[in-house]
DNA sequence: TAGGCATCTGAAAGCGCTTTCAAGGAAAAT
DNA sequence: ATTTTCCTTGAAAGCGCTTTCAGATGCCTA
C-alpha cells in the first residue's frame, strides 16, 4: 500500500500531484497501462481489475495531469478564445456561456484579447496556437476570410461575424438583420417616421447587417430612407454621444433612435440629457443586445436581445464539434424585442 | 536540410507543430541538448553553434511546445484566475489588467467562475489545480483562510478581499475604507447629514469594509449614525432596487445614498426614479469602483474610483512573484473620489 | 611533457501518460 | 482432447522537451 500525503478539506479530497498514474498502479497491483486503460474506458479491462483500479484512484485522490496526457495524446482539451474587449459586458456575458458550456465538455477556455485591430488578432491567434489549444474561438475580430481559413489549417475555427467556409472553420452569426428589423418596426409602429439609425464602425460585420435591418424595416413601412439619419458611432458610449451630438448639431428632425448597440444608446441618451431632451418624451430609443444593464438605465432601455450567453454556449458547442471530429451544427439563438419604458407613441 | 510545410501570413511566419527541436537539431547539425540549451539560455554554448541553432529556428519558424516544456520542468507557465462573476464590468475590467500584465510576463491566464458559494469556489481551485496552473488569482470570494492556506500547499495563491498569511499566500486588498470615507465625507461637506448607506452582502469582506469607511466619516464629522440607514443589497442593480425600495417604502427621512458599488446604486436610481424622486435634486448619490458606464448613466454618477485595471495587474505582479520565488510587493492603487452630477448640495 | 582543470557537447534518462505489440490464458470450435 | 480464436494484460516505446552525467577537447600549470 503506497502512502500519500493527500488530505481533504470540508470533505473533498485535496489532490496531491506526487501521485501519478504508476502510483496507482502499484497500489492497485496492475501495470500502468491498465489504469491507463481504465481512466479512458475505450479497452476491455476485467472487472476485478477495474475495481481494484478505481478504488486506488479514489484512495490516492488520483488526478492524471492533462499535461502529460496532452503531450500523449496531442490533444491539450484547451480552447482560445479571442475577444475584442474582454472587460465589455457584451463579451463578458459571452465569455461566460463559453466557459459554461467549455467546462462540462471537459475543456477549458484560454482567453485573450485583441484590440479592434488585425496585428493584434494575429498575434492572438499565434500565441494561442502555440499554446497548443485545440480549437480556437474568435469573436467578431476584423481578421479577413483569408487570414482565418490559413490559420484553421493548424487548429479548427469557429468565429462569429464572418461568413467563412471550410472543412474546419465554422461561422455563426448574430441574428443582426432580423433583430434591427424588429427594432425599427417597433418604432414604426409607434408611429415614428424620422428615425435616426446610430450605426456601428464601418466595416464591422455585425454592424453592417444591423443597417440592413433597419433599412428593411423602413422600406416594408414605406418610409423614405433619410441617409442624414444615419450616423456612424464605434459601438462605444462615447462614440454614441459624439454621433447623437453631431445629429443634435445639425439640427436635423427625428423623432426616435435606433441605436445599433445599448453602449452607443447609452452615451446617445446623455447627449439627448445635456440637450435638455427627455427620452421617451421628446424621442423614443431602442438599443440592441440587451445588456444586462438597460434594465436599469433610466428610464430603463427597450432593447433587442440576442441572448448573447446563448451565443456563447453557441460557439463552444460547436468547436467542441469541430475538435471532436463531428460537424457542427449550432444555431445562434433568435432575436427578441425587449419593450420597457425608453419608446412611445410619437406625439408629434 | 529539412523541408519545412511552414508559411506566411502577411509576413509573419506561421508556425507549424511539426517542427519539434529534434527537426531543428537535424538542420543546425548539433543534439536536441544543444538546442535546448540555446532555447533557454541557461548553459554556455559556442557562438558558431548557437547561430547554427538560431538559424535553423528562424528558418523553420521553431516554436517549442508549451506542453513538452511543461511536463519536463513542471511548469505551465499558466496562471488561474478565479472570479465570482466574468461577466460583470466589475471583474471584466480586473480580468483585463491581470490579462495584460501576465502576457508581458510570458503567462497566461485560465479562468474559471465560481458563483458566489464557497463549493463552487473550491471546484475552481481544484479544477485549476488539476491542469497543473503555476499559481492561482482569487477575486473576492467566500473561502474560509483555512481553505486558501490548505490550497496554497499545491500552488501559491493571490486572493483579495481576505487577510491571509502565508509563505505561498499574498492577499491585496482594495482601498476600501479609505474610498467610502472619501464618498461620505463628500456628501457630508454638501450639507447632507441623512445618508443612507447600500451596503453590500453581509460577509462580504470589501463590503464590510466600505461600511466602516462611511460610519468612520459619520464619526469623524460628529454626526449620528442610525442603523436604520444602512440597508444590505447584493452587490447586484437587482439587489440595489430592492433595498432602495425598502428604504423607501419605510419612509425614511434621508436627502443622499452612499452605494457600496456602482451597480446597486443603479438599482437604486431605479427604485427612486420609480417614486419620482430626483437624482440629484431631491437626493443626492455616489457610487462605489466607477464603472465605465457610471459616466453615461442619467445623471452621470459620482463614484470612488480605484482603478480595478490596475488592480489586476497588481495581483497578476504579485503571483508571478510567488511563483518565481520573489517576495511581492505589489499594492493596490489607491482610491479617488470622482465628482459628477448626482450629488448637489442639501437643499433641505 | 604529463597532470589537472575548465569548457562545451552528446547520450541517455526522465517528466506522466497513451498506445502498440505480443504473450499468456481462457473460451470456443473441431 | 486438441487446436483455434478471442480477450485481457504487461512490457516497451514514444509524445517533445529538459537535465544530469560523463566524455572529449583545449588550455594552463608544474
Amino acid at each position: 500500500m503506497v502512502k500519500s500525503i493527500a488530505n481533504t478539506i470540508k470533505g473533498m479530497a485535496m489532490h496531491d500531484p506526487s501521485i501519478t498514474a504508476n502510483v496507482v498502479a502499484l497500489e492497485a497491483g496492475v501495470s500502468p497501462s491498465t489504469v491507463s486503460r481504465v481512466l479512458s474506458g475505450n479497452a476491455k479491462v476485467s472487472d476485478a481489475k477495474r475495481r481494484a483500479v478505481e478504488a486506488a484512484i479514489a484512495k490516492l485522490a488520483f488526478e492524471p495531469s492533462p499535461i502529460a496526457q496532452g503531450l500523449a495524446k496531442g490533444k491539450t482539451h484547451t480552447i482560445g478564445v479571442i475577444t475584442q474587449a474582454i472587460s465589455s459586458p457584451f463579451y463578458g456575458e459571452a465569455l461566460r456561456g463559453i466557459e459554461d458550456r467549455l467546462g462540462g465538455r471537459g475543456y477549458m477556455p484560454l482567453f485573450a484579447s485583441g484590440h479592434w485591430t488585425a496585428g493584434d488578432n494575429i498575434k492572438c491567434i499565434q500565441l494561442l496556437q502555440k499554446r497548443r489549444v485545440d480549437g480556437v474561438i474568435i469573436l467578431t475580430g476584423d481578421l479577413s476570410e483569408e487570414t482565418v481559413t490559413k490559420f484553421s489549417r493548424n487548429s479548427p475555427i469557429v468565429i462569429t461575424g464572418h461568413e467563412v467556409q471550410g472543412e474546419r472553420v465554422y461561422s455563426l452569426n448574430l441574428d443582426n438583420i432580423e433583430g434591427a428589423r424588429l427594432a425599427t418596426r417597433h418604432l414604426i409602429s409607434l408611429g415614428h417616421a424620422r428615425i435616426v439609425c446610430l450605426a456601428g464602425p464601418v466595416g464591422h460585420f455585425d454592424a453592417r447587417a444591423r443597417v440592413s435591418g433597419y433599412k428593411l424595416a423602413l422600406a416594408e413601412a414605406e418610409l423614405p430612407e433619410d441617409p442624414q439619419l444615419i450616423v456612424h458611432g464605434d459601438f462605444s458610449a462615447v462614440g454614441g454621444m459624439l454621433a447623437m451630438k453631431q445629429i443634435l448639431d445639425a439640427r436635423l428632425d427625428f423623432t426616435a433612435l435606433f441605436a445599433c448597440n445599448d453602449q452607443s444608446a447609452y452615451g446617445a441618451a446623455l447627449a439627448l440629457y445635456r440637450q435638455g431632451m427627455r427620452v421617451p418624451d421628446d424621442v423614443s430609443v431602442v438599443g440592441f443586445d440587451d445588456l444586462y444593464d438597460s434594465r436599469f438605465t433610466l428610464p430603463p432601455l427597450t432593447s433587442v436581445n440576442i441572448s448573447i450567453f446563448e451565443v456563447g454556449r453557441a460557439v463552444a458547442t460547436a468547436i467542441v464539434d469541430l475538435v471532436e471530429g463531428r460537424p457542427p451544427t449550432a444555431k445562434a439563438p433568435t432575436a427578441e424585442l425587449v419593450v420597457r419604458e425608453s419608446t412611445t407613441r410619437n406625439r408629434r
